[in-house]
RNA sequence: UCCCCUGUAGCUCAGUUGGCAGAGCGUCUGGCUGUUAACCAGAAUGUCCGUGGUUCGAGCCCGCGCGGGGGAGCCA
């Protein structure tokens, strides 16, 4: 098999023969040689292919047709560079374009583009630095998930996509459905689902979490890993529609222990991000966000910081700071409220306790004092909640009551509900959301960029 | 869904009081003894988002529509 650019210059440029083959990232021609920028995504480098005059004269066709763009295999000897730039280079001494890319057609150039004209050639902007970056870093950080997980004898479970319980109530979702809208648009009858391809009323999941509580009764600890979809009309830069999110899920830990170990996961991501994308990432510090690699080893370094939603209140209550939204207790926390605490308060991760149960899922635990929920939030500088989770709500009459409380139907619970009829534990978990995660890695500040072909209100293409 | 900004060359943008459409980069041509987003010189390139209106005259002003961006809410 061809060696990738990534594994030459693992090689001792020793003269040996070498075939290099990628895509032209830049051409720059003088009288007495030709040097060819070829990047095939193994790596952000490029490898320097160098004509002298005689191979450049000898391959002048094939090289006037490779602009940038086009795709070329060049064989030569791998020699160390004689000029400073580059370690290593390849002599070149034959010539081939494989597939052109005419100039007046490619639309990517050898010059910096914005992330909103990338993101309208969607299927072209992994050849850029940038996205060739965002593209390993997501690849390494998906593998790193389950490293983390498969270290602490956690169980990968395949949650379903498709679901007929709308019973996550963590927003709106989308309809699957077989049967024929446009004839019932005109028919004008009511929609009968029994007719629907399951006999019912079906939708893609908006999360993992009720079916991965199932397994975690069985297993202890297990995790989910997937898709999940939520069709809210939301236009912002840290929301999608279709989006990947990990969802652990811990037989009789607390929420004491969530924390640590949300707060073990995230750092153990980063510490992969900057051991093994180090390349990538040192591109972003320099490119997309200044401070990056120090922003990430401080929170390696220190204890995330912790106070309760009562706490965080009255933070925000004693300072001079000017809020939009006067914060009080019961309100939710806005961004601003956030970005407050992350950044002026901490300067660091956050994680918040103990919310007010009206503005929490109905299966978060209640606690003694009757008025909060065992809720734990992990917010960021920058953007605000990261991870969501709680420890669970075992007690089955509580739970019951909470349900009936928010005007839910127990029915659709009833299998949930089990779970606390026979064998109940207490438990833990959280929601990390895949794409978030990416934004606080990686730096970049629109989450459409972090995912290959982002899924958002008017946004489907490609 | 709400608020604000925005749409001019392939890209990023400028365009004065309403009066002949501009720059940089990219592209092309030529030059240059090893370049690093090469450099130097020259050239080509426009449905000024669409639509209706005001006006002697609209890229510019007004209405409507569409696209893009940012913020808010929802959340991960």
């Amino acid at each position: 098999m061809r060696l990738t650019i990534k594994e030459l210059f693992e090689l001792p440029p020793d003269g040996r023969s070498v075939i290099v083959k990628g895509w032209i990232r830049t051409k720059r021609e003088t009288k007495s040689a030709v040097f060819l920028e070829v990047n095939d995504g193994s790596r952000m480098g490029n490898i320097q292919c160098v004509f002298d005059e005689a191979a450049a004269a000898s391959s002048a066709a094939e090289i006037a047709r490779a602009g940038t763009g086009a795709s070329v295999r060049v064989e030569g000897s791998l020699v160390a560079s004689p000029a400073s730039g580059q370690k290593v280079e390849v002599k070149a001494l034959s010539f081939e374009v494989i597939g052109e890319a005419p100039a007046d057609g490619y639309p990517l150039q050898k010059k910096a583009h914005s992330m909103e004209f990338l993101r309208e050639i969607a299927h072209l902007r992994p050849r850029t630095n940038t996205f060739g970056a965002v593209a390993r870093v997501r690849n390494r950080m998906a593998f790193a998930v389950h490293q983390f997980f498969q270290d602490r004898g956690f169980n990968y479970v395949h949650t379903p996509i498709i679901t007929t319980s709308d019973a996550e109530g963590a927003g709106e979702m989308f309809q699957v459905t077989t049967l024929d809208l446009d004839r019932i648009a005109k028919s004008g009858e009511p929609v009968d689902y029994s007719k629907d391809f399951f006999g019912k009323a079906a939708s893609l999941t908006v999360s993992g979490q009720l079916n991965v509580e199932t397994y975690c009764q069985a297993l202890s600890r297990v995790y989910t890993f997937g898709p999940t979809f939520r069709a809210e009309n939301s236009n912002t830069t840290r929301h999608l529609s279709e989006f990947w999110m990990i969802e652990p899920e811990v037989a009789f830990n607390d929420i004491a222990d969530n924390m640590d170990l949300a707060e073990d996961f995230l750092k153990s991501l980063a510490r992969v991000a900057l051991s093994d994308c180090a390349e990538d990432l040192t591109f972003f510090d320099q490119r997309i966000q200044n401070g990056l690699l120090d922003m990430l080893a401080k929170m390696i370094a220190a204890p995330f910081a912790r106070m309760t939603y009562t706490e965080a209140v009255k933070e925000l209550e004693k300072t001079p700071e000017a809020f939009e939204f006067k914060p009080y207790w019961g309100c939710d926390l806005q961004s601003e409220h956030e970005k407050f605490l992350t950044e002026k308060i901490v300067g660091g991760p956050l994680i918040v306790t103990d919310y007010p149960k009206e503005i929490k899922s109905f299966y978060m635990k209640l606690n003694a004092d009757g008025k909060t929920v065992r809720a734990m939030d992990v917010l960021v500088p920058r953007f605000g909640e990261i991870i969501g989770g709680s420890e669970r709500e075992e007690r089955l009459d509580v739970l019951e009551e909470r349900i009936e409380a928010l005007g839910l139907k127990k029915e659709t619970y009833s299998w949930y509900l089990d779970l606390r009829r026979f064998g109940t534990t207490p438990h833990s978990g959280f929601g990390l959301g895949f794409e978030r995660l990416m934004l606080y890695v990686t730096g970049m500040a629109n989450i459409r960029d972090v995912i290959p072909f982002p899924r958002a209100p008017k946004l489907a293409d490609f």
